[in-house]
DNA sequence: CGCGCATGTGAAGAAACGCTCATATGAGCG
DNA sequence: CGCTCATATGAGCGTTTCTTCACATGCGCG
């Protein structure tokens, strides 16, 4: 990586920063982050989301490791990868705050 | 911000983070935390775009505080309006390093 | 003082995205 | 063993989003 890493990184960047761009997929991580470890139809009825879309969501967020799933019988739970969606998070609500604090559109 | 405080914060966070999802507008932000301080021009050749879809970028992001412009004579110099986009980077990009070394799809 | 460059904006077509419906797999239960 | 529930997946559709083209504005220069 030397020439334009940044070409790479940028693709990167906006396909993570993409995943965190609906409110759905949004709303499943925020139920996980309080919630710890759920199962599909638990993090569906939390979030007011059909079970198909809540599992089209979950592997969308495992192909990219920002969800891991743990199997117990015919159950799938599913849990936060790793932290930094609690970090993303936290920084993406300063500038929420500080953005509708100075001014919007 | 009592009952539901999370249901606008989504909203917030699914648009900040659909602001970053897009690679056209995360090479003008990329450009601008190397360079500081550039023209429409400049960032539109700098980051092999139309200057047209630079213009429209630009508003979109000056739009929700994240760059913000100075003009000077026809010129219109754009910067980053705070901190949060390179920490967003930073992070962003610590989780995509992380994602390629584990594993991906 | 009129022409050209830098920028901004609107509209339209193309592409991507998310949702829903239908269906598949596999585990538990009667 | 067959049925049902929890989950997964594929196809189709409606909506949003990005890009481009055409034109508007405003400053500076000859």
């Amino acid at each position: 990586m030397a020439a334009l890493p940044a070409e790479t990184a940028i693709e990167g960047l906006a396909q993570v920063f993409g995943l965190l761009s609906d409110p759905g997929r949004l709303r499943l991580m925020a139920a996980l982050l309080e919630g710890g470890e759920m199962c599909v139809c638990d993090l569906a009825a939390a979030c007011g989301q059909s079970e198909s879309s809540v599992s089209h969501a979950l592997r969308l967020l495992r192909l990219n490791r920002v969800v891991k799933v743990r199997r117990s019988g015919r159950m799938a739970y599913y849990s936060l990868a790793d932290s930094h969606v609690r970090m993303l998070f936290d920084l993406g609500l300063t500038h929420v705050a500080h953005d509708a604090a100075g001014a919007h559109d």
